[in-house]
DNA sequence: AGCACGCCGACT
DNA sequence: GTCGGCGTGCTC
């Protein structure tokens, strides 16, 4: 039996492929290599070393190349890498690729990690000073003037400025400089005073350096969360070891980023998927180097080496974006949380409002809660009122009550925000004479009319459908929209209010890059303004005049069969009434609702998130799910209904008898056509993960030897977050 | 996931 | 007579 390299490649399969070593040189365990695979080439991982091979000796072919001399994933990446593909029941290949940006995962010499910099050559001094240039190329040698400047500085001073540096180079007038010997950094902010909790709570973490213990940091917005996590990522530099924050979205990061450089003093390394591939690759052997000590950020910047590591934090943990929904479905925070434990550092999770895998892990003392109640930057927290809408005249779903709020707030020169979770004019149209409305044929649900496009579209499949003008089915012209989407909200608003300028942000008013950014740029003047907009306007951003939000439909979260939107619902009424009143004005929230008296909205309201959440906890305990039970959904479509049923049932079948196990299924989906697809499932649930694991990996093994597995797409997902 | 092989419809 | 549709099977 020949000795073999078992290796890691890019493809979903659940297994790991075997090379004879390559002739020119021994490959070590985490470095990548070059194999035939199939008719092609592939760049794999070797996941073990001078291994007797598991298959036959006619099938081994020989590794091409030896890419890294030494490890590119360092020995705990690797340990990490390899139970995260035994947890999530994912492709081993597939968690491997995951780790890697995309220009590491190609056979080509690794990219130079210094960043460009560019200064003026004698030509662009004399050009700047006979005033020769104008526009964009001009700007930038302004800005050159002062000196040699990174491509992540330019990035800070200018915007797009990349056109420029081609023209100006071209011409001769800037030229790449060599960098500058590394100078010692030092923290340009001045620390803010801290109070009591915030002391505490670095102390603690402080005191839990250089061995694992996560914690719990519960802070209500505005308590001062992200200076805990400066100082701290502050203490983490000053012993010479890395810090990784991840954030659950980029929109959250420029301004963190801001924040974090000019406090810190040293480059700050950031990692989000709408980065340049350069760049990314360049960060992470930056990190992977030591040379940089901090990065920011999402979802995959989890799997960041750090071989200096000195403290993570999560921030917003209890937000759904961390769990990756299709591929490899890692959750982000329970990676960084084994990352934690495997390279001896504090962990540090931060939310207002806790998710409730975490709020249970201190229940059980797993976690340490660390708490910031006061509110320094607001005289005092928002006064929260339900609107019950029952019976009353409504202009556009708008209760007179909450029009008379946003009368008011605006008329005293402050600023409101109307949250409405629904995108479009209205959730559904609707024939008035014989009852009809107009559905999406390929996902059997509701079409939402657009009315400045001028069409129906199917949010679950974008498929675009043109406004009949009479019902197709009785010819009658009462084709009525029904119900409130935040274009319908932002044109009932402005007809109420035309003196007052109505903004609307959602996916497509803030489709283009930077728009966001730009629209809420716009009422940085702190004008009287009427805000409209879905859950992008939840998180982050301040706005130190909005002093009114309105809350407007949550009711769906109310009535949802989902076990958890409970939970979802009380974490979106939290954050976004947080965006009131973060200034010295007071906050007021207004929640209209038809259900004025559900127990979650009455002890939200009454007692706060963590009263609420305490009680959705006792729910969940005695019904025995997550997180006091555990799940693994199989998830299953094809376009026949047969061959969905006749896969699940076969799974079902082939799951061993055991009295461990509860099944719930095979059965359809929450939505069981979407995209023309028709979909099935079947929930598996135990009270001990071990217990399910055990089961689980095996029978996920046999599935995919299942002949009917072949004519359905399938997927495993374990702690599954939603079920749809 | 790619990528080939393989057997049945509308084009030069 | 071909080009090409996507069903089925394989990758150490």
């Amino acid at each position: 039996m020949p000795l073999v390299l078992r290796i890691a490649l890019p493809v979903p399969l659940p297994t790991l492929f075997d090379y004879l070593p390559s002739a020119s040189g021994a490959a070590s365990v985490g470095s990548r290599v070059l194999v035939p695979f199939g008719r092609n080439k592939a760049v794999g991982v070797v996941v073990e070393a001078d291994v007797p091979a598991h298959v036959g000796n006619k099938q081994l072919k020989r590794v091409l190349r030896v890419l890294d001399d030494e490890p590119l994933l360092d020995a705990e990446l690797m340990q990490t890498l390899g139970w995260a593909a035994d947890y999530w029941l994912g492709a081993p290949g597939e968690a491997y690729a995951n780790a890697l940006p995309l220009l590491l995962r190609e056979d080509k010499a690794l990219p130079e990690t210094q960043e460009p910099i560019w200064q003026l050559t004698i030509a662009g001094r004399s050009a700047l000073d006979a005033g020769s240039r104008r526009g964009g190329s001009r700007a930038l040698l302004q800005v050159l003037l002062a000196g040699p400047m990174s491509t992540t500085e330019l990035d800070i001073a200018l915007s797009d400025w990349r056109p420029a540096v081609r023209r100006l180079a071209e011409a001769g007038l800037i030229e790449r400089a060599e960098p500058a010997p590394s100078a010692n950094f030092s923290p340009a902010a001045a620390t803010l005073a801290l109070h009591s909790e915030q002391e505490a709570a670095i102390a603690a973490v402080t005191e839990a350096f250089s061995r694992f213990q996560a914690f719990l940091l519960d802070g209500v917005t505005g308590s001062g969360k992200t200076e805990v996590y400066l100082s701290l990522i502050e203490r983490t530099l000053a012993q010479g070891k890395q810090a990784l924050l991840l954030v659950p979205e980029i929109g959250l990061a420029p301004q963190t980023v801001r924040r974090l450089r000019d406090r810190l003093g040293v480059p700050v390394e950031v990692l989000h998927s709408n980065l340049a591939e350069g760049e990314r690759a360049r960060a992470w052997l930056r990190m992977r180097s030591g040379e940089s000590k901090v990065v920011l950020g999402t979802r995959s910047a989890a799997f960041t080496p750090l071989p200096h590591a000195g403290l993570i934090i999560v921030d917003e943990e209890h937000d759904n974006a961390y769990k990756q929904q299709e591929g490899f479905r890692y959750h982000a925070r329970d990676l960084a949380l084994v990352r934690g434990r495997a390279l001896q550092v504090p962990v540090l999770l931060g939310s207002a409002t806790p998710s409730l895998e975490s709020l249970a892990n201190v229940e059980a003392g797993r976690y340490r809660a660390l708490h910031l109640r006061s509110r320094p930057a607001a005289t005092q927290p928002p006064q929260v009122q339900i609107i019950d809408m029952r019976a009353q005249r409504l202009e556009h779903g708008l209760s007179p009550a909450l029009l008379h709020a946003v009368g008011d707030t605006v008329a005293r020169g402050e600023q409101v925000l109307v949250f409405r979770n629904r995108r479009g004019y209205a959730p559904v149209l609707l024939c008035h004479s014989c009852g009809w409305h107009a559905e999406c044929p390929r996902c059997e649900h509701p079409l939402t009319f657009h009315a400045a496009w001028r069409k129906l579209v199917c949010h679950h499949c974008d498929l675009q459908a043109p406004v009949p003008s009479t019902c197709p089915t009785c010819g009658s012209q009462e084709l009525k929209p029904q119900g409130q989407g935040t274009e319908r909200l932002e044109e009932a608003l402005t007809a109420h209010f035309p003196q007052v300028p109505v903004l609307r942000i959602d996916r497509e008013t803030t489709r283009r890059r930077d728009a966001f950014e730009q629209l809420l740029g716009n009422l940085a003047d702190d004008a009287p303004t009427i805000l409209v907009g879905t859950q992008m306007l939840a998180k982050g951003h301040d706005l130190p005049n909005l002093t009114l939000v309105a809350i407007v439909g949550v009711d769906e979260g109310l009535l949802s069969v989902d076990f958890r939107a409970g939970e979802r619902l009380a974490q979106l009424v939290v954050q976004v009434a947080g965006r009131a009143g973060r200034a010295r004005k007071p906050g007021r929230v207004l929640l209209q609702t038809h259900h004025p008296d559900h127990p979650l909205l009455r002890t939200l309201l009454a007692q706060g998130y963590a009263t609420a959440a305490k009680e959705l906890l006792v729910e969940r305990k005695q019904t025995g799910l997550p997180p006091y039970g555990h799940q693994v959904l199989l998830r299953c479509e094809a376009h026949q209904r047969a061959a969905v049923d006749a896969f699940l049932s076969e799974a079902c079948a082939a799951l061993p008898d055991t009295n461990t196990l509860q099944i719930a299924g095979p059965m359809p989906a929450p939505m069981p056509l979407r995209a023309g697809r028709q979909r099935g499932q079947l929930l598996i649930e135990a009270s001990n993960r071990r217990d399910l694991h055990a089961v689980v990996r095996p029978w996920s093994a046999h599935l995919a030897q299942l002949p009917s597995a072949r004519k359905v797409r399938w997927s495993l997902d374990v702690d599954p977050i939603d079920l749809y």
